[in-house]
RNA sequence: GGCGAGGUAGCUCAGUUGGUUAGAGCACAGGAUUCAUAACCCUGAGGUCGGGAGUUCAAAUCUCCUCCUCGCUACCA
C-alpha cells in the first residue's frame, strides 16, 4: 500500500523518574532517527510521545516524598522532557496525560466501549482501607513477604526478593495509607473481554505480520495468543487518573494500561486539528516504537481496544527492542545503576552525536546489548573520530591547503576509474542506508554511513593529492588531477551529511554550516548527488567534529556508577533492614503489639525430614516427608533454589505445625518449615542445635 | 515446569531459499604514509559457527536431544 502520511509514536516514558541511556537506545533513538529520515524525505510524518503520568507507583513515590501525585508528575515530566530535547528526540509533540484533552479522549473511548456493550461488569472482593475509605491497589498494599519476610513488600511484588505476589500472599496486610489493617468487601470493574479477539488477533499478527515484524516481537504475540488470552480489568479503584465516566462510579479510574496507550491520540489532538487523518485514514501508516517490555500492551490490548472501538487505523509495525545492560549488568533504577540522560548532557556538554553514535551502533536490535563506557570510548575515537571526524577534517584541510578554500571544478576530462567507483559508491551508500532505515535496522543503516567516510578515507590516500602537489611545480602540473579528487571529496563530504542528518542531526548540521549550505540541501533526495557544493563556492576554515573521549572521563564515569551503587544501596539499608542486627529492633517493637494470646496461637513443633523430593513443574517447590513424633506430615516448600533434596534428608526443622493446610501444584502441604534468610538472599534452616525428639514443642 | 528470543573470531555483530577456503568493524601484530584528531591506508594472525546425534553428495543454515543467557508465565505460606 502507498501511504500518505506516517504517524510515529514512542513509548510514553512513566512519569516517576528520569530516562536513562538504555529507554534512548531502546526506543526514542531508533523512533528520531526514523523520523527524521522521514521528514528529510519529505513525506507526512508526525512524531508522538508524552509523559505516562498515571498510575500507583506515581502515589506511592508522592506519598514517600511526602508531596501530592501531581508534584511528582510535574517533577520528573520536565526532567525527562529536558532530556529528550537535549538529546535531540525531535517530537512534534510531548504531551502528558494528565492533560485534560487526554481526559476527555479517553473518557469517550471508555463510554463508547461501555455503550457499545464492549466491557464485562464483574464483583469482586477486595482490600478495603477503612479508615481512609478507599479500596486498595495492588500497591497500596504493604505486607510481609511470604518468601524472603522482609516485612514491607507490596501486594504486587517484593522489591527485596523480587518475586511477584498477589495481595492474597502478603501476612498481615496493611495499608500504605494509613497502615492500618484490612478489611474484604466488594467492588464493582469493568472487564475487557480480549479473549474475545483472539481470531482477529490471530488473523492479524500470526498469519498477516509473520514476515513483517521482527523475530522477537512476533513470538512473543504469538506466545501470548496460543496460550489464550483472558478478560482484564481496565479501571480501578483509585484516586489518581482518569475518573471513569459513569454514574456511581466514584473513586474509580481507568487502568493505566488502558488509557496511556489512548495518550498517543490525546497528543495528536492537541498537536493537530487533522488528527483523525492519521488515526482514521487506512493510508496512514502507523508505527509504535517501545522496549520488549511493552509489546503485549501495543501488538495485543491496544489493537483490540482500537478494534473494539472501530474507526481506528492499526499498527502496520511494533519494531520492539530488546534490553541495554550497563557494565554487564542489569539496569536497575532502584539500585541507582543506570546512566541517566540528564546526567551525561551535563558531564558531556555538546556531545549528543557521541552518545547518538554509540547507542545507535550498539542498539540491542535483536538482543540485550551492554553498553560500557569502554566501548563509548573505543567507538567515539576510533570509529567516530577516526574515520568520520578525520575524513571530514582531511578533505577540508587538503582543500584550504591545495585548493584555496574555495570548491575546485571537476574536470570530466580526466576524471579516472577511482573517481568514477567513488561516484558509484556514494550511490549506492544512499540506497543501502535507506533500505536499513526503512527496515528498522538502524545499526546497519548507520554502520553504512561510516563505511562511506571509510571508502573517501581510502580514495583520499589512493589519489594522495599531497604527494602531487609536493613542489609548485608539481602542484601547476598535477592541479587538474588535485581538483577532482577534492571536488568529490567535497561532494561526499555533502552527502555524508545528509546521510548522517537522521542519526546524528547536531553533526549534520555543524558540517552543513561549515559548508556555508542552505538547511534544505539535507533533503534526502538530494543524496547521491555530485553536484551539491557549486564549484568555487568558498567554505569555512577546518574545525573537528568531533573531540576524543579520554580515559580519565571514563574512568570517572564507572566510578560515579559504583558510588551511585553503592548509595543506593545503603539506602536500601536504611529504610528496609535486612541484616540481622538492624532487625532487631523492628522485631523488638513487633513483639510488642502481639499479645502472648496471638503467639500461643501458633504450634511451633520440631521435626526431622525424612524424605525430599522436586515438585514436578515447578522451581522452587520441595516436597517433604517430616517426622512429627505422632505422625509424618507432607510439608510443601519453596527451598528448591537453594539446598538439593538428598542434601537435606534428615535434618531436624522447626515447624509450624497448625497452619491452616494448602494445595501447592497439586500436592497438599501440611505446615511450614521455618528459614532464616541472610541478605543476600541466603536460606538458612531454623534447627535445634542439639538433637530434640521429634514432635517437641518450640516457645 | 510451559512459552518466546538469543548462543558465530578477545569484544560488538552480519550470514538471504542448506553449496566452493564462514564475513565486517573494533581490539591485536607487522608494513606503508604524513594531508589529517599518533589519525588514515595495506597486510596478517585469530573461529571444531554452545554441545551431541541425525537427514543430505553437501549443514552455521533442516530434524531431534541437551547445556547456557535474557524475557514472559506458573509455582513460593
Amino acid at each position: 500500500m502507498e501511504f500518505k502520511r506516517h504517524l510515529v509514536t514512542a513509548a510514553l516514558p512513566y512519569a516517576n523518574g528520569p530516562v536513562h541511556i538504555g529507554h534512548l537506545a531502546g526506543c526514542y533513538l531508533p523512533a528520531d532517527i526514523y523520523v527524521r529520515y522521514q521528514r528529510a524525505q519529505k513525506r507526512d510524518v508526525k512524531f508522538i510521545c508524552g509523559s505516562d503520568e498515571h498510575g500507583v507507583p506515581i502515589t506511592i513515590r508522592a506519598m514517600r516524598e511526602g508531596v501530592t501525585p501531581q508534584d511528582v508528575v510535574d517533577k520528573y515530566n520536565t526532567i525527562i522532557k529536558d532530556s529528550f530535547e537535549g538529546m535531540g528526540i525531535s517530537f512534534d509533540i510531548y504531551s502528558r496525560t494528565s492533560n485534560p484533552t487526554h481526559k476527555e479522549t479517553s473518557q469517550a473511548f471508555f463510554k463508547k466501549l461501555y455503550d457499545d456493550g464492549a466491557f464485562e461488569e464483574r464483583e469482586s472482593e477486595q482490600y478495603y482501607d477503612a479508615e481512609k475509605d478507599v479500596f486498595l491497589a495492588d500497591r497500596y498494599i504493604i505486607g510481609t513477604c511470604p518468601n524472603c519476610a522482609n516485612p514491607n513488600a507490596y501486594g504486587d511484588q517484593c522489591e527485596k526478593c523480587g518475586s511477584t505476589l498477589s495481595p492474597e500472599q502478603l501476612i498481615n496486610p496493611r495499608s500504605a495509607l494509613s497502615n492500618s489493617p484490612l478489611v474484604k468487601k466488594p467492588t464493582t470493574h469493568w472487564y475487557f473481554p480480549l479473549n474475545k479477539y483472539e481470531d482477529f488477533l490471530k488473523e492479524w499478527i500470526v498469519v498477516g505480520k509473520k514476515d513483517e515484524w521482527k523475530s522477537n516481537v512476533y513470538g512473543q504475540c504469538k506466545s501470548w495468543l496460543d496460550s489464550g488470552l483472558q478478560p482484564r480489568a481496565m479501571t480501578r479503584d483509585s484516586s489518581w487518573g482518569v475518573p471513569v465516566p459513569l454514574p456511581g462510579a466514584n473513586g474509580k479510574v481507568l487502568y493505566v494500561w488502558f488509557d496511556a496507550p489512548i495518550g498517543y491520540i490525546s497528543a495528536t489532538k492537541e498537536l493537530t486539528n487533522q488528527w483523525a487523518d492519521y488515526w482514521c485514514q487506512e493510508d496512514t501508516k502507523l508505527v509504535h516504537f517501545i522496549g520488549k517490555d511493552n509489546i503485549v500492551f501495543h501488538c495485543i490490548i491496544f489493537p483490540a481496544m482500537l478494534k473494539a472501538h472501530g474507526g481506528f487505523v492499526l499498527p502496520e509495525n511494533v519494531p520492539a527492542n530488546e534490553f541495554l545492560n550497563i557494565e554487564g549488568e542489569k539496569v536497575s533504577t532502584s539500585r541507582n545503576w543506570a546512566v541517566w540522560v540528564d546526567e551525561y548532557l551535563k558531564d558531556f556538554p555538546d556531545q549528543q552525536d557521541a552518545l547518538r553514535y554509540v547507542l545507535c551502533a550498539n542498539a540491542p536490535e535483536s538482543k540485550d546489548n551492554d553498553f560500557t563506557w569502554k566501548d563509548f570510548q573505543d567507538r567515539v575515537n576510533n570509529e567516530l573520530s577516526a574515520v568520520l571526524g578525520n575524513f571530514e577534517n582531511r578533505a577540508f584541510v587538503l582543500m584550504h591547503k591545495l585548493c584555496k578554500g574555495r570548491v575546485p571544478a571537476l574536470h570530466a576530462d580526466e576524471m579516472n576509474e577511482m573517481d568514477n567507483a567513488l561516484i558509484a559508491d556514494i550511490k549506492e551508500a544512499k540506497t543501502k542506508v535507506e533500505n536499513a532505515i526503512e527496515s528498522y535496522k538502524f545499526r546497519e543503516g548507520l554502520a553504512e554511513v561510516i563505511d562511506l567516510a571509510r571508502k573517501g578515507n581510502k580514495y583520499l590516500q589512493d589519489n594522495a593529492p599531497w604527494s602531487l602537489a609536493k613542489t609548485p611545480k608539481l602542484q601547476e602540473q598535477n592541479q587538474k588531477r588535485i581538483d577532482i579528487c577534492m571536488h568529490l571529496c567535497l561532494q561526499l563530504t555533502a552527502n555524508l551529511a545528509i546521510l548522517l542528518n537522521p542519526f546524528l542531526p547536531y553533526t549534520a548540521t555543524k558540517m552543513r554550516k561549515k559548508m556555508k549550505v542552505v538547511e534544505r540541501m539535507l533533503d534526502w533526495e538530494n543524496a547521491g548527488r555530485i553536484d551539491l557544493l557549486k564549484v568555487n563556492y568558498p567554505l569555512l576554515a577546518p574545525e573537528l567534529l568531533f573531540r576524543k573521549i579520554e580515559d580519565e572521563e571514563v574512568a570517572a564515569q564507572v566510578e560515579k556508577l559504583r558510588e551511585n551503587l553503592k548509595k543506593a544501596t545503603q539506602q536500601i539499608m536504611e529504610n528496609k533492614p535486612t541484616t540481622a542486627s538492624e532487625a532487631e529492633t523492628p522485631l523488638a517493637e513487633a513483639k510488642a503489639t502481639i499479645t502472648f494470646d496471638d503467639f500461643a496461637k501458633i504450634d511451633l513443633r520440631v521435626g526431622t525430614i525424612l524424605k525430599a523430593e522436586k515438585v514436578e513443574k515447578a522451581d522452587k517447590l520441595l516436597k517433604l516427608e517430616v517426622d512429627m513424633g505422632t505422625e509424618v506430615r507432607t510439608i510443601v516448600s519453596g527451598i528448591a533454589m537453594h539446598f538439593a533434596p538428598e542434601e537435606i534428608i534428615g535434618k531436624q526443622v522447626s515447624v509450624v505445625a497448625n497452619l491452616a493446610p494448602r494445595k501447592m501444584r497439586g500436592i497438599e502441604s501440611n505446615g511450614m518449615i521455618l528459614m532464616a534468610q541472610n541478605a543476600d538472599g541466603k536460606l538458612i534452616f531454623v534447627s535445634p542445635t542439639q538433637t530434640a525428639d521429634n514432635g517437641s514443642e518450640v516457645k
